[in-house]
DNA sequence: AGTTTGACTAATG
DNA sequence: GCATTAGCCAAAC
């Protein structure tokens, strides 16, 4: 029997909470809304928030997955790079969810839980 | 190998 | 409400 000699099994266990947590995102009907937390959560990881956007940031897993429908708690379109956030308005308005205060999505009309 | 950096969050002042 | 702090930790540098 072949000793593990080296880690190449770690990034399969990596690959797995990837696709875990992209599993659930995959989830959530068009026109409902998460946040990090309750799907970091959900995917059993507790506390690991930026765990999930980083994932979708940086994972090349992430294609296909409606990015869009994940914000931060309180409802709020997280902060990034370029005009991404802009392009998640877009999205959002356009499956009919309405912002509050031009920046708030109210999270007891379309939280969506795993 | 140590440090910095975030698509985060809850708690506190 | 906003600023700060602390917890979180994989990747990037």
């Amino acid at each position: 029997m072949r000793l593990i000699e080296k880690d190449d099994e770690a990034p399969a266990l990596c690959e797995g909470r990837h696709l875990r947590i992209l599993s659930l995102i995959r989830r959530i009907p068009p026109g409902r809304v998460c946040t990090y937390g309750r799907i970091a959560s959900a995917a059993g990881l507790p506390r690991r928030a930026r765990l999930v956007g980083r994932i979708l940031r940086d994972s090349p897993l992430a294609d296909g997955v409606p990015w869009h429908r994940v914000v931060g708690a309180g409802g709020r379109v997280s902060r990034r790079r370029g005009s991404g956030a802009q392009e998640q308005r877009n999205r959002l308005l356009a499956e009919g969810i309405e912002f509050e205060d031009c920046d708030r999505i109210d999270l007891s009309i379309y939280l969506w839980e795993p």
